[in-house]
DNA sequence: TAGATTGTTAATCGATTAACAATC
DNA sequence: TAGATTGTTAATCGATTAACAATC
């Protein structure tokens, strides 16, 4: 896949820059070193330093980044500025808490609508994003020019709402269900792996005795 | 880090091999070739032989393997037979969806306790889990041999609260907060980062013009 | 036996790291 | 000017893929 220029985790890297250096910009110091950076965060230096000059010029010798000039290029790289529309397809547990989150605004996340097939759950916003009908999304998404799906479905229909979403026009699907999803060329589906996770966790503690 | 022959990397794989597995038991087919499980989960087939190589011999030329076989040595690879137990420290929305998750037994997580500074959570159990002081935390892990801690508190937090397991002898900590957090030699801190995975669905919507 | 499929050894690819050159 | 720090070019490392050998 094409990232222009960047690679995948380069790119996954510049939210942990970005946020580390808004966590900074009350402290007094104007200007900041990549190797300061790497430090913070537990990276390599010269990683650093390739990942910001990949996003960034404002790098001086001697001096090292403004930090404001920093977090203005990582944003506008991450295109945080430019607001991306989202509907949320499942109301359960895990799509009630990303619906109630709102961090996501910071992240240039807006998400618009949220549906369910379950009846007793439509009508009652949930922190004022408000739940649809299954059947209305495909609509929806053309209507208002949706660009992202965020899928907190049980796993068994998980495919089903994908092809929903491309029907109607998603070009990005973050997939929270624990499975593989097939789209077309040119729909970006992101998998939130949180089994990956615990398999990690669980095998580092067997080992560990 | 060390993860004993097998890289991290495929470890994160085998999840979802074994999730794929389990959905096709009731099928009737017992045995699956590695192409057919590739071509399932999008994947290259010789990265699949040699993930399941790492982990099973019950592949047979000619025949695939025998798909209960293959659950088996998966399960007991990832050690989900025996169960972890975990505590969550920070019931906000988050908190709360993973508290009411019900799927994470069958990975060997065994939530035992939740724990906030809130006064007003305490008491109430979610979900039967019951919810206590923070001061109550370290002395709680050690008395019940908790090992994994999972955050989902704000990241201001984060860090103390990740001392304060560490102290309490957890030695696995899943950290959902955005910031990098240190811990001692021997400490797995595994981050879930859904900011990193929102970069790259912004990313690719700004690419895609 | 022939062929499908596994498992392994060697080649490629991409990302990280190390060494160096540039510059304020 | 000297030194700190950036940015880049080359070397290393690790994972994926391709080619092959083994085997039921």
């Amino acid at each position: 896949m094409e990232t222009g220029g960047v690679s995948k985790l380069t790119l996954g890297r510049l939210p942990t820059y970005l946020s580390y250096l808004k966590s900074l910009s009350e402290d007094s110091l104007p200007n900041i070193s990549a190797a300061a950076i790497a430090a913070a965060l537990g990276l390599g230096e010269v990683q650093v330093r390739k990942d910001l000059a990949a996003v960034s010029d404002a790098g001086k010798p001697k001096v090292g980044y403004l930090v404001s000039d920093l977090i203005r290029d990582l944003e506008h790289f991450l295109g945080y500025g430019t607001q991306n529309s989202a509907v949320l397809v499942g109301v359960g547990n895990l799509g009630l808490a990303l619906l109630s989150y709102t961090g996501f605004a910071e992240y240039g996340l807006d998400i618009v609508a949220a549906f369910d097939k379950n009846q007793a759950l439509i009508g009652t916003p949930v922190d004022g994003t408000p739940i649809l009908p299954a059947d209305q999304l495909p609509d929806f998404c053309r209507t208002h020019g949706v660009q992202i799906g965020i899928l907190t479905v049980p796993a068994e229909v998980a495919q089903s709402c994908c092809d929903t979403l491309v029907q109607g026009g998603v070009r990005a699907i973050w997939n929270f269900a624990p499975v593989h999803l097939v789209a077309p060329e040119g729909v970006l589906i992101q998998r939130e792996n949180m089994a990956s996770s615990l398999a990690l966790l669980s095998y580092h503690l067997k080992g560990a005795k």
